[in-house]
DNA sequence: CGGGAATAGTTGACACATCATCCACGTTCG
DNA sequence: CGAACGTGGATGATGTGTCAACTATTCCCG
């Protein structure tokens, strides 16, 4: 990204072209104020954020409303020790309730409530309305499928890097799924 | 007030279509898990987080090293308090100091610190590195114009809505200038 | 000059993410 | 059986982002 900035720098690093240089900045800049603008429209339409609105579309796709928290983890691509604390903040406000899990004495289940029903049904539409205004009816047919090629092979690099040990080991068992990050109906 | 007179607007909302949720469902995953690697990449190899690189990069970028408060809130597209709070612990360790501002009494300036340049000299070619590897090495000349385009085109849309106060604002004076905001650790 | 309004910046409270650590339970294998 | 080890999950510390107040200065205008 900012090569000229660094003329000190050592020359055996390779900075970006001025072309991947420009395309990088205005990626970040985009993607920044669109996470930005999101998470503002939902918390200020709705009594949830993002993460909750996330967590919720995962628990409202299961037919019993019942996850493993572990699974959520996988599901959402998060820490488990994320989840577990967003799900601490959550039941606190009565969005999900904790329960045990009869079969495995270790694992609990996070079970959504009424209220966090009521809570991600009233949120959803704003959201996806949002979504399709600020980025779909922005770009033709051609460019959104364009963005998911790009986005699917940076992914896949992500995925498949020996860095990313995270993510390699969730999904490992399965390298071709395609996580239903955000559930069908709601999130988009 | 508040027109509430249709809380239940099921029939008019517009869901988005399934090639638009293939899309968006591929770019947020991507896009959180790419911050996510940009983050830990950033953390591991140095010293200083990605939002730590954006500032100093502010500050290498000018030939003094000293920026302005709220300047440095607008190249970022930050909020005034964030930067306040994120100066304050970068000051705390080294990477920067405050100044007062001679000529507006209220004003604070930001000034690079020796500590703060080696750090960032230190971390720019592993980030850069990184960069190229996990995005540009997986995409065509062809890809990498349309993400710049598409890119563009979203945050025209968000910079231009009437919704967007504060990025209107911040661009009002100088709509077209490329800001290498870096991202935060925004997350899925 | 004086008294608002705007501006620059800080502060505190809170939500959130990450990391390391810990504990309870289960599994394996001697 | 029981010790070693792996797994599911919780917890606390710390760094970070956001919002709402707040202070201090400057600007504007009579």
């Amino acid at each position: 990204m900012m090569c000229q900035l660094f003329p000190y720098a050592e020359p055996v690093t390779r900075w970006l072209e001025p072309e991947q240089q420009r395309a990088w900045r205005a990626y970040v800049r985009m993607q920044g104020e669109l996470n930005a603008h999101l998470n503002r429209q939902m918390s200020v339409d709705s009594e949830i954020s993002m993460a909750d609105f996330a967590v919720l579309v995962q628990l409202t796709d299961t037919p019993d409303g019942r996850v493993r928290v572990l699974e959520l983890a996988r599901f959402l691509h998060w820490e488990k020790s994320r989840i577990s604390h967003h799900v601490a903040r959550m039941e606190k406000r009565g969005l999900v309730r904790r329960e045990n899990c009869s079969s495995d004495g270790r694992g609990s289940f996070v079970v959504l409530t009424d209220q966090g029903r009521s809570a991600i049904e009233a949120a959803a539409p704003a959201h996806a309305e949002t979504v399709r205004a600020l980025v779909f009816d922005q770009l033709t047919d051609a460019e959104v499928e364009s963005l998911r090629e790009i986005s699917e092979k940076i992914f896949t690099r992500l995925a498949t890097g020996e860095c990313a040990a995270v993510i390699a080991r969730c999904d490992a068992d399965d390298p071709m799924e395609v996580v239903p990050e955000e559930s069908g109906r709601s999130e988009a």
